[in-house]
DNA sequence: TTTTTATTCACCACTTTTCCCCACCTTGCA
DNA sequence: TGCAAGGTGGGGAAAAGTGGTGAATAAAAA
């Protein structure tokens, strides 16, 4: 599925090119919504319905769900492509990512994520300083 | 399966030829990632597929498989190979491994390992001379 | 209700990058 | 010494990405 991350330009209007090798499989139906750690979460209209179905369903009594709920759900907007396989980012979402003109692409196996640049670096950089420890971790899990 | 040591430049367009040795056990689908140490993992589709899926499949809401999914995943990129056998590696990948001109390509059983040369003669002279405490360690895991 | 202004959307055009193909060079082997 | 296979380099066509203009729609003001 979706793997590897790409580094586009964001114009005045909002729009930004989503990387043709993802768009392969979107079939020009997309919802974008507020993500974890200041990004944003782009998934296809298919994905989008499960999460949002079993997001529905954690019990309203838990207040950690409540949250989430509200972040993902009320943050959400569909998203179309023009004929250059471009979407716009709509305002609030792009003021909550923090996004000005440069941003990371990238491929999350079933989600893409959008970062502004600067965040992106910020957080793979700590990562990477990391990257043996998280191998060892992984190691535990039978990878 | 992979064995041995190559050495290979690349050009400007960022183009290595994969020792056709090889090529033999890939079926023209191959995944690039960021290994340790420094250097790049190069898997068969197959191998991969099993990997990625694991990483795809940790929950979302685990900011630990958040991190792992993003070095792993993010880091990856999928690569066909042209008709002279050459891939092409991104360039946040070369920048990655510190990849000037001269790589080593090497097999390790079920992985391809592509380093800059500099970086291997380091590693390698550093594993030469602790071989002996090395070998101690190992020892540990049985073999 | 009409006019003016602003915003959105579809389309067009340019630039850059990627991909594909061909040709050459080197090495190893017959 | 000739041939074949593997590796390296480059040029041209196609695709991807970026920026902009104008029409259509909506909103605001007169």
């Amino acid at each position: 599925m979706f793997i590897g991350q790409y580094e586009h330009a964001i114009d005045e209007k909002g729009r930004v090119a989503v990387p043709a090798k993802f768009r392969k499989f979107i079939k020009n139906e997309a919802v974008i919504t507020k993500g974890l750690d200041g990004c944003l979460f782009l998934f296809t209209a298919e994905k989008w319905q499960k999460m949002a179905q079993s997001i529905g369903q954690l019990p309203v009594s838990k207040s950690s769900a409540r949250l989430y709920a509200r972040l993902i759900l009320a943050g959400a907007s569909d998203v179309e492509f023009d004929k250059q396989g471009r979407i716009i980012l709509p305002t609030y979402l792009r003021k909550y990512a923090g996004i000005k003109r440069q941003v990371i692409i990238t491929g999350l196996y079933d989600r893409i994520e959008i970062w502004d640049k600067k965040s992106w670096v910020k957080q793979i950089s700590q990562v990477e300083g990391e990257a043996g420890e998280i191998a060892e971790d992984l190691s535990e899990l039978g990878i």
